[in-house]
DNA sequence: TAATCAGCGAGACGGGATAG
DNA sequence: CTATCCCGTCTCGCTGATTA
């Protein structure tokens, strides 16, 4: 079952579905009030959602002495995402201007690490960091405001949510399933489905399920986008290693699905659209197996700090509980996360003709 | 390093439906 | 009416992460 797509089809980027919610403006306007306060520059708040070279950011801002202009990224509850993952989506904002990170607060270990990665942030606690050619500003060390504390987000996004979510885009049957149905294709506790739901419906991706009201997805297409933005933080969970293989192509090999492996990210897109040569192989695979595979295939562990980027060979443990496959590559939704979150320029473009062609429906 | 906390799995609980 | 089953909710306690 490979499907082969036209190289000169269109690529159709996928509008940001991202509206800022009310919570990211408020966390915006407290960050900006809280910079003016003490930094002797000022800072405005040019535009919310503006539009930049074709792609809407969730704000522009403008610095009052020499009117440089910033792209903002707005993030609440910034200390509980993978930060690899969002200082990628700071990089994925249009080329050619400087970025910063809006956050409704940024603890120390997580300052240390932006900073390290020369990547300004500013939080709505008053701490600062900008670095810009003849600009710097440093604030550290503010705590949290206790009685300004922004909502915290619900589960439907957690590790265990994202499972449930996954489960649910994949099989849209389940939507009305029993919970233990559900929890048991998920590989989730009982108990955490209702709860998830719950605040799925909240969020505004889930509609009904009260009595005998059908649930349904209110606009599925921004749940996959939701969902994928946030897969890093399950991604990161499951990760069973970084590996180096020698023989190229080694992946090419029927045998793969004895250890009921699935090729996954560039290698399933390589096999769907034709499209590119994969140099990074994301597998999935049951972690029991894990310890035969590498032997079996030779491949040699990878020791250092970017073991999730550099590597050719990244294997992940499957988080799903349903087994059976209909082939050896991964879900589409799962392709699509894994090239977005490889962090490669050139996988987002055909990871958008993947969602574009099997997702978006 | 110690204390605290969120997340979540396991399983008990009890309300409601259904069959006998 | 009562026994039984089904199913969502609740509670407890473990684990790993975060904060002091």
């Amino acid at each position: 079952m490979t499907a082969v797509v036209q190289l000169n089809t269109l690529f159709i980027i996928n509008e940001h579905v991202k509206l800022l919610n009310m919570i990211e403006k408020k966390i915006l306007d407290a960050a900006i009030q809280q910079f003016n306060l003490q930094a002797k520059i000022e800072l405005t708040n040019l535009e919310y959602e503006g539009e930049v070279d074709g792609e809407v950011v969730d704000a522009i801002l403008e610095l009052k002495p020499g009117g440089r202009r910033l792209l903002a990224e707005v993030k609440n509850w910034v200390a509980h995402k993978d930060i690899g993952a969002v200082i990628h989506q700071l990089q994925g904002l249009p080329q050619g201007y400087d970025r910063i990170l809006v956050a409704d607060y940024v603890n120390p270990p997580m300052a240390e690490r932006l900073k390290k990665q020369n990547v300004n942030y500013m939080d709505a606690a008053g701490n600062v960091f900008l670095n810009l050619p003849g600009t710097y500003v440093q604030i550290e060390g503010r705590k949290p405001d206790r009685d300004q504390n922004f909502e915290k987000p619900g589960k439907a996004f957690t590790a265990t949510g994202l499972k449930v979510v996954y489960a649910l885009l994949t099989k849209p049957e389940l939507l009305n399933a029993t919970y233990r149905e559900v929890a048991e294709q998920a590989n989730v506790a009982l108990g955490a489905i209702g709860e998830i739901l719950k605040d799925l419906t909240t969020q505004d991706f889930l509609a009904g399920g009260r009595r005998s009201t059908k649930r349904e997805f209110v606009d599925k297409r921004a749940l996959i986008d939701k969902w994928v933005e946030e897969y890093p933080k399950l991604r990161q969970k499951i990760h069973l290693g970084a590996f180096y293989a020698n023989k190229p192509n080694w992946w090419d090999n029927p045998d793969l699905t004895q250890y009921g492996a699935l090729l996954g990210g560039e290698l399933a897109a390589a096999k769907t659209t034709n499209q590119l040569k994969p140099k990074i192989a994301t597998i999935y695979l049951d972690e029991a197996q894990r310890d035969t595979f590498l032997k079996d295939h030779r491949l040699q562990k990878a020791e250092g700090e970017n073991t999730l980027t550099a590597p050719n060979v990244q294997l992940f443990a499957k988080f799903w509980g349903d087994q059976d496959h209909e082939t050896e590559l991964t879900n589409h939704l799962l392709t699509y996360a894994d090239l977005l979150a490889s962090g490669d320029v050139r996988n987002r473009e055909v990871a958008n003709e993947v969602a574009n062609t099997y997702l978006y429906d």
